[in-house]
Order: structure tokens, then sequence, then C-alpha cells
DNA sequence: ACTTCCATACTACCATACAAGTATGGCAGA
DNA sequence: TCTGCCATACTTGTATGGTAGTATGGAAGT
């Protein structure tokens, strides 16, 4: 434990991110109970900084603290979930205007070796690797317009997001067309064709949205 | 005391409230060092609620922890003034475009009955209660189009770029066109007129930017 | 059988003590 | 005078005991 206390600064750290994780991967499922002191067994530290790190997620919106009664891992909002990506269309399709305008040669190679990885994970049917090189795609995009600010906003919201596309990815494990979509993206940025890519962006991030209605059925007992 | 904490529900929610207040308005100046300890004095309360704010604040970037060093008001980070402006308009454009296809009558009409009080508020030279109107203004925007989540996520950007417009104020208790624009962009709605809208919107969120590099030289010690 | 009440076992919240890292000022020695 | 060391007084991080509010199950009364 000491080593990655060491890697993440503090015991407080250290539980945030691993609950963090566990919720985000549905490791700890919508509803889920919780407690300070029972947290604190688990990972065997105090209940300091578990509550430290209680109160950081439940600012991010992904606990639900209820003074005096329980903590609960928040249910998946609808709403929320539109409106996170629906803030996220906004951004990228800004951000990705930018990228046609100027964009540094260095990271369109990046753009283009994380593709080639993605073709590989595909083959492999690595359904983890792949979200995570998405991620990391979109992730080289902001950075080669250096609005890592946003990119970082992006990322809390996505939090909420995140747990639908690891739902969605248990009942239907299909990539669909998101890697020719990464593919024609980058063309549309060599190209400086702003607004293809723009079109692309948005329908990029109007895919997941679609299947929400389907998970809401299938998982009824954790949605609002 | 207590009355005031009854209303926050909790000693750290009051505790992380007044400092959230105090360091927007710049009562807390960039830079301004703060400590557990000497914050729960001036409190009167114990080093926990404290912490618990201090961890709020420091995840929205308002408070710089060093760990065994000390903690700081985070200075003013002019890219990050720019990206929160950057993201503040993207998501606004959008949200103007939708209220243009479809928003309801009462929330207009709240629009306009706040304008009215706008201009009061501008014949009394009161700035700090137009500053308030403002962003009522553009909250009832939100409102009418169901984007409150949105919102939300506006306001904790909007912390960094609050204190610069409260610094801009000292030096020039000025609101421009503010007013006028508000007044267009109603119009705009009413009309239906999208690009009108999405346009007037541009030009109302990229006023304030243009004052950044007079406040860093008049007030270097505050900035990054 | 049903309702009411209460003991009990939870919960988050808060105060406090201790641990460990860091800045600083003064003192000793060259 | 200047340099290096060290005691000391800070800082945040962690652990723990106690408090008040809440849910729950069982016993007593109707």
């Amino acid at each position: 434990m000491d080593e990655t206390l060491l890697q993440s600064g503090s015991a407080g750290n250290l539980v945030y991110q691993q609950l963090k994780q566990q919720i985000v991967s549905l490791e700890l499922p919508p509803g889920t109970a919780l407690s300070e002191k029972e947290t604190s067994l688990t990972f065997h530290v105090s209940r300091t900084p578990v509550r430290e790190s209680f109160v950081r997620l439940a600012q991010e919106g992904l606990l639900l603290v209820l003074p005096q009664r329980g903590t609960r891992v928040s249910l998946i909002d609808p709403d929320m979930v539109e409106e996170a990506r629906f803030m996220r269309e906004q951004l990228e399709k800004a951000v990705v205007r930018l990228a046609c305008e100027s964009f540094p040669a260095d990271k369109l190679q990046e753009m283009e070796n994380n593709l080639v990885m993605q073709q590989e994970s595909m083959k492999q049917l690595d359904g983890k690797r792949m979200f995570e090189l998405d991620e990391a795609f979109h992730r080289i995009l902001f950075e080669g317009v250096r609005k890592m600010g946003t990119w970082n906003v992006i990322q809390q919201m996505n939090a909420h997001l995140n747990r639908t596309r690891v739902l969605w990815l248990s009942l239907d494990p299909h990539w669909g067309n998101l890697f020719e979509q990464h593919r024609e993206m980058i063309q549309a940025i060599r190209s400086r064709n702003a607004d293809l890519a723009e079109r692309i962006m948005k329908e990029h991030l109007t895919l997941s949205i679609s299947n929400l209605p389907v998970l809401k059925q299938r998982y009824p007992e954790y949605f609002k």
C-alpha cells in the first residue's frame, strides 16, 4: 500500500482515486451504500482521509451524502447525462474548429499513432483498451489547441457519461464507427475543413445518447 | 452563528461558502496565506470542518494546498480565465440558440423584469446590484431551456472569471453596453433569430477579456 | 392482529491529539 | 563577517473518541 500511497501523495487522495475508479467502472454500482467506517476498514486507513474523499466525490456528484443517515453511490441521472453530452458536444465542436485553424504537427502525429493502436485493439476486441484510446485521442486534440483546462472540466462531467458507456459496453461490446469517425476527423483537420470536422464531431458525440432509454429499461435500479 | 449554520446545513458547508464568497469578492486577495488552524479560530470551529472546506475549494482551484507547507488563495491564472471565458462562450451561444427555438413565456417575462431592474441599478450606479442582476439574467436563460446542470458547471468556472470582473469594477465601474446587449438578446429570442442571438452573445462574452492585460499590469501580484 | 414506544445500533459530524514534513532564526565555529 | 547546524515553531496529514440525529426491530399495550 505504501507504494501506491506515495504515488498519489496522500492516503486521502489515494482513497479518492480508488473510489472514483470503482464507481465509474460500476464496480460500485449506483445505489451502493457506503459508510466512512466501513470504507476506512477496507482501505486500512482512518475515517479522516475517507471522509475527505467522500467530500470530493460528493462535490462531483458521484456520491450522495445524507447527513446522519448514510452515503450512497449516486444513481445515474438521465437528464444529467444528456447535459454532460450536450456540454461536451458544444465544447469539442469549438475545439475541433480551432484545430482546423492551426494544429501542431507532432500532436497530429500522436493522433495518427493512436489511430493505429485503435485498429489493433479493435482486432483484439479489447474493449477496455479501446475505451482508453478513445479518451486519449480526444485528449490529444485538446492538447493540440492548448485547452487543457477545458478538457479537465469535461473529464469531471464525463464521470457520469462514462458510467453509461460502461453499461452499454456490457450489453453490446461493439465500437461501431467510432474508429472511422476518428480517421475522418484527422482528415478534416489536415485539410482544414472546419465545417466538416464539426459535423463529424457532432455525430461522434451523438451516438451514445440514443442508447440511454434502453439502458434505463435494462437496469432500472441504476437510474433516477 | 447557529442561525447561519442551520441555513447551510453544517459547519463545514458554512465555512466553505463564507470562504468562497470572500475569495471571489477579493476580500481574500490572491496569494493570501491561510492555515487550517488560523481559519478554525476565526470561524470558531475545529480544524475538521475547515479542512473539509479547504479540500473543496482546492478542487475548484480557488485554494492551493502545499502539503506540510501551507495553503494560499490561488493566483489568477490568465490562461485559466481565458479558458473559462471560452467555455462559457461556447455553452452560452448554444443555449441562446436553443432559446430561439423555444422559450417559455413566463421566463421571457422574468428576463424583461430583470431588464427593468438593471436599468434602475444603472441609474443608481449600484455596481454590486448590477453584477447580481447580470448573473440572474443569464441564469433565467438557462432555466428557460432547462440546462441548469450546464449553468452550475459554468458557475464553478466563473469563480475565476468573476475575480477579474470584480477587479475591473474597482478600476472602471462602468457597465458599458451590457444592458443594451441584454435588451437586444431578448429581442433576438422573441424574433427567433438564432444567428443574431448567437452573435450578440459572443460579443457580450468577449468584452471582459480585453481588460485582462490591463489588470495584470495594474495588479501584478494577483496574477500567475 | 395492530399500533405505539423505546432500546439499540447504526450514521455523518465535529473536536482533539499526535505524527511528519518544512521554514526560520539564532548560535557556534571558522 | 560568513557559514553551517540545529532547536523551534510553524504547516498539513492522520487517527480516534465523543455527539447528535436516524433507522430498525422487538416488546408492551390496545
